[in-house]
DNA sequence: TGCCAGGCCCTCTTTAGGGCCTT
């Protein structure tokens, strides 16, 4: 049995942020992140805050998230609540659920306030299309439902959405280590993970054995 | 409701096109 591991795999902070759109090149801002922290596979702390974009958001965008325009006017700006990510998120690696979304507005956001991160992202969803490629879709709320992951029933909220993550992104993890007789995965190997082949995903971890 | 974007990934591919996933 092989470890794979490295000095900082341990912890990791699990992100998902609700938006006004797709994409912050058009305009779009954040409107809710939220965010929890695994160490040593264990949730061991929480963020969530609303944040005001200082405009509002359609009606497409509130009934996908629940989240109205009355809520967000009550929230505090933009800029104050990603200080306070910023605090929160610290260098500790990062992982979303297709993460090349939450990263662009991460990033975009964080310009705004002048501020950075020190971790790197892993993608939970290029991560799950390789180890469970008999799943319906690789959606959050399928593969939550496929893995029979806890849940309170409700979708499109950031923290749910995050803590949601976490548990797939645990799951994925305790997977690996049973299929491959693994005694631990690294965030480092996650990643590389995700850039390999479908096809070759057994092959990868043999290398390991 | 699903378009906007962007990266990944598959295939009837690579001199390309389109589906998936995120809000």
């Amino acid at each position: 049995m092989t470890k794979i591991s490295n000095s900082c795999a341990q912890t990791v902070v699990v992100l998902d942020f609700e938006t006004s759109g797709l994409s912050p090149n058009q305009g779009d801002r954040a409107i809710e992140v939220g965010a929890v922290r695994i160490e040593d596979g264990v949730i061991t702390d929480r963020f969530q805050r609303l944040m005001n974009p200082g405009r509002r958001i359609d009606g497409f965008i509130e009934s996908y998230t629940g989240i109205t325009n009355a809520m967000l006017a009550k929230a505090a700006p933009c800029a104050e609540v990603m200080d306070e990510f910023a605090d929160f998120i610290g260098d500790d690696d990062l992982v979303a659920h297709n993460a090349s979304f939450d990263q662009r507005f991460l990033d975009a956001e964080l310009k705004r306030v002048q501020r950075r991160y020190g971790g790197s992202f892993a993608c939970s969803m290029l991560a799950a299309r390789r180890l469970y490629p008999g799943a319906f879709n690789h959606k959050l709320g399928t593969l939550v439902e496929y893995k029979a992951l806890p849940n309170d029933g409700s979708f499109h909220r950031a923290l749910a959405d995050a803590e949601m993550t976490a548990y797939l992104w645990l799951a994925m993890l305790a997977d690996i280590e049973r299929d491959h007789a693994l005694e631990s995965v690294s965030f480092e190997v996650m990643q590389q993970l995700t850039k390999v082949p479908k096809a070759s995903v057994d092959k990868f971890f043999r290398r390991y054995h």
